[in-house]
DNA sequence: ACATATTTTTAGCTTTGTCTAAATATTTTT
DNA sequence: AAAAATATTTAGACAAAGCTAAAAATATGT
């Protein structure tokens, strides 16, 4: 497999977790499922590009510019996670492979379209925001279910108990992950949760509530 | 510029003419702007891997393999020119570039909702046939606008004419490239053409007919 | 049909991204 | 603080795609 630029400034970003860390390169190998080696030789030439900081032994980190490259290819990949989730009826598990291929498409009109005509959305399928044309956003929060105030909503994106009869509990009732969901009021009586997740209004126990994650969307 | 194996199937097909002619190396390397002997080795590259059938002098055509996946190529192309036109608020001479990237997304399920989403379009912004999932389709047929029948539609293409007080009176009435045309009436009379141009209905002389190419759409 | 012109291939070199194995730094352990 | 373990880089080789220049095959003109 021959991997882009693009590829090596998108780990490095991903590992950095969006601030400006320096990652090690056998971080970078591992993530990318490459050589330590070949990590040294490509993030040399990012370095003589203006792209990278790089410091042998002592790691790597993005410069303005590789940062500025790093947030636009976030972009256009939640940008076509969305359009294919939303247009074209892809599930929420499906997306991100085609995605990858579809971020490096090269056309800033292409772009800018793909938002308008998604009606310009604040978060993709996963609950993680679209950073704006000039690179601004705000960082997902992800929080148990139990522990965000009435009127939070967000996104279902994982749980912490992956037990079989804890999935089929969720499966039973209709929760999925991808599924958006808004508290709608804590009931301290029997320690319950009112919530509308897909348009439907249901209560679960705050035991069950534990046990979800909730990607905060505003 | 490093081209892929499916630059040079698409080259070689489209060099045919769709038809499984047998083409030179010098025209494949004319065509992708690069040298013949790049073509000769990568020939013979195709020809190994049963894409091609290839003889040292004598040319190369498309095995049916190969004629499967450029006509896979042609279709993802063609519908992502509709997507753009249709959806993306692109005009009709932005699309190829953009285009030629993204008919290399691999994903079969991409191309069949994307053609879903499209409303199954017979027909390109250009007024070319779009190949079924399984491969087949109508040539596109291009004539003088005077010499079709009453009742034909299609896509104005290009004119024969191209002299600037000829495209200035096109300008002025509103009639342009990528424009769908329907002959609705012919008035031997006066020698004019009654037709509808982009919903409106208009009246052109015999002289001007004669100057516009129309692809046939039906 | 022969000489000339053109086309196509071959041979050898370049570049780019990758890998392995050996060498060098750094970190951890004792 | 020295030894051992780990991380990182360097050196050298490989594969893919491309190019140049020379050789070989085919086509053309008289």
């Amino acid at each position: 497999m021959t991997l882009s630029e693009e590829d090596y400034i998108k780990a490095i970003y991903h590992l950095g977790k969006g601030e400006n860390t320096t990652v090690s390169t056998n971080a970078v190998a591992e993530k990318m499922d490459t050589k330590p080696s070949s990590v040294t030789d490509m993030v040399k030439k990012l370095s003589e590009k203006g792209v990278a900081n790089y410091k042998p032994y002592k790691g790597v980190s993005l410069t303005e510019y590789g940062q500025k490259i790093a947030l636009a290819l976030v972009r256009k990949h939640r940008l076509w996670e969305v359009f294919l989730v939303e247009k074209l009826d892809f599930s929420w598990d499906e997306v991100h492979e085609v995605a990858e291929q579809l971020e490096h498409i090269k056309s800033e009109k292409l772009v800018d379209q793909l938002d308008k005509h998604l009606g310009f959305p604040q978060v993709d399928p996963h609950g993680d925001p679209i950073p704006s044309k000039n690179g601004e956003f705000k960082k997902a929060v992800k929080r148990l279910l139990n522990d965000v105030p009435i009127g939070t909503s967000g996104i279902c994106v994982g749980v912490k108990d992956s037990s079989v009869p804890f999935l089929k509990f969720l499966d039973k009732n209709k929760i999925a992950l991808g599924d958006s969901i808004l508290v709608m009021d804590k009931e301290e009586f029997d320690e319950s949760l009112h919530i509308k997740i897909k348009e439907n209004d249901i209560h679960i126990s705050n035991q069950i509530a534990s046990n979800l994650y909730l990607k905060i969307t505003e």
